[in-house]
DNA sequence: TTGTCTTTTGACAACGTTGTCACTTTGGTC
DNA sequence: GACCAAAGTGACAACGTTGTCAAAAGACAA
């Protein structure tokens, strides 16, 4: 900047001024400065500008995902940057593996850069940690999962709500016995889901059989051994609700090796790229990740404008999308 | 920082050798400076740090993808910050959407807060203007395609080999009327790939049929469309070989439909999840993400850590996975 | 011409850190 | 007890910007 006034014959708080576009600059003057900082490749130094500005802003906002390479999580990041690019605001993310300590220490890396905020999915299992850059005026916003021990914004899928819609609807088909395979009871998502599994039985009346449930799985291969297990056992449920992406492809698959994936109902949580083209069509239950990444960018970005109101929770609807898989009769 | 440096007793010259591990502090005195930036909540600064510091160093990078949702794109994006971590470094992850001005926009941005590197997957056809962010320090390499007028580190797939041995696969099963399907012709590794095609008929003296082949599809529906055109028309192919995953999806989408599913041979270049599930398997030339963004972050560093070598071309391979589709006999 | 008001411009300090260098203390040797 | 080297500590400037405020220049009326 300093090469550049002088070049241009002006002070540095002339191109200072030139380079914000402050008002208060003669165009001829603009012009020779905008020349100078042409020829010289200058590039303006942001981190020394917000470094210095009174707001201190530095437009960078942090993002902590269970894994950027997750299609749920990456959808999220794509429906927040699209908000965030609109602003002139990039987006720095990182993944947090389902392990609150990395989660912790993406976002101490992330305020020792002084984002502007912070959308969370979280993994740990305590946030009071955050109230230190909640002081420091960092403004944050949960999705996916609620914040534990903070109040803060949130913007969830209605998890409860998504499957019973697809219990009911295995029942509606005339099953009674109607299996459950489940995510980390740990994970806040997972136990609500498994909620809704137990609330909607019980609203039809039938009686809960804990030998049809098998919880805590996590990833392909655990989920195919548990519906293995489940259907090969004595009194096999007519119908599975699978209660995660990784564990319906983990039951399908299982549900194929067994040859009963004509038999054997079946409804999952979350869609799946290809399900469509299946044999049968895997019917679902489908959250909207790109209307959870805007909600949340939309709701930290009016914080960031100075918006002090009290902390909101928003809920996403989920949708059912049939396509065959749930609508076998036993 | 002069605040701890204040409750410590101390100069904030000391407070910084101790939140830098910097040798010379006494221990007494470390632990007074860490007990009082424990009670302040002091959090270090680090654009002021990369401000002053000597290297001018911000432990962040940039990474410039087609798409951070697109799976391939997310993949690379993870093995990048699996290395970054590793090193204390951050990553600013932005979309170009195959739009070059988005791309020039992000990387301008990037370089505004004074990324250490860049990793780009180009969308451009020019990347000339990035000299001016070399000839400032920045260190860049280039990911699944190559750079256009700018000789830099690059980390590809091997698109041509890949594509030439899914065809020679169909030939050894016996097809001669191979129908190719591809991506926009202005991308380099789709022109890389429809190149293959070429050439290796060309080494079975098969000779090639324009008609057989539709270039320039974006998108599952096109592809699908383009697919029910080549299979409904005179003198139908007896196999086909898509270009890019959505193309795979939506040229199987077209034989479901048209009930050719188990009659047409099917291979795709790039890995589908769940294409294991579908009946049949799709076949196809997967590439690895992992392994391209894996090296490019290696290569990245290591010219951080100074290495002034000239540029290096890396080549990922390609693995052919069969499931059956690409089996299928005329 | 002078006086007043408005617009344009620039000098300087400050943001939160680290590099440089000089000073003080400590412990050991003669 | 004097001297020295090594270790520990701090004062100050500087990184590239912007906020503040004062000075200069221009516009206009009397």
């Amino acid at each position: 900047m300093r090469d550049v006034a002088a070049l241009a014959k002006v002070s540095i708080k002339t191109v200072s001024r030139v380079v914000n576009g402050e008002p208060g600059v003669s165009p001829a003057l603009a012009r020779r400065v905008l020349a100078a900082s042409e020829r010289l490749d200058y590039r303006h130094n942001m981190t020394a500008s917000s470094l210095r500005r009174s707001d201190g802003r530095s437009a960078t906002i942090g993002v902590v995902l269970e894994d950027v390479a997750n299609p749920f999580a990456s959808a999220l990041h794509r429906s927040i940057e699209d908000v965030a690019v609109k602003r002139g605001v990039l987006v720095l993310a990182g993944s947090s593996d389902e392990d609150g300590e990395r989660e912790r220490r993406l976002v101490s890396a992330f305020a020792s850069r002084r984002v502007d905020g912070l959308i969370i999915q979280p993994s740990s299992h305590d946030h009071s940690y955050l109230l230190t850059e909640r002081r420091a005026g960092t403004a944050m916003v949960f999705v996916d999962r609620p914040p534990a021990f903070l109040d803060a914004d949130t913007v969830l899928t209605d998890n409860t709500a998504g499957v019973k819609r697809g219990v009911r609807h295995l029942v509606e088909h005339g099953h009674r016995r109607i299996g459950y395979l489940g995510d980390m009871r740990t994970i806040a998502t997972a136990a609500d889901r498994h909620q809704g599994y137990v609330e909607e039985l019980a609203e039809h009346e039938i009686k809960l059989d804990e030998r049809l449930v098998r919880l805590d799985l996590r990833g392909i291969e655990k989920a195919e051994a548990a519906t293995t297990e489940l259907l090969t056992g004595p009194e096999p449920p007519t119908a599975l609700f699978t209660g995660q992406n990784l564990i319906t492809i983990g039951a399908f698959r299982a549900l194929r090796r067994l040859g009963l994936h004509r038999k054997v109902a079946l409804i999952g949580f979350d869609d799946i790229l290809l399900a469509d083209l299946l044999e049968p069509g895997i019917t679902v239950i489908a959250q909207d990740p790109a209307a959870i990444g805007r909600t949340a960018a939309d709701v930290l970005f009016r914080r960031l404008d100075g918006d002090r109101s009290a902390s909101e929770q928003h809920i996403v609807l989920t949708r059912m999308i049939t396509r065959g898989s749930g609508e076998i009769r036993p």
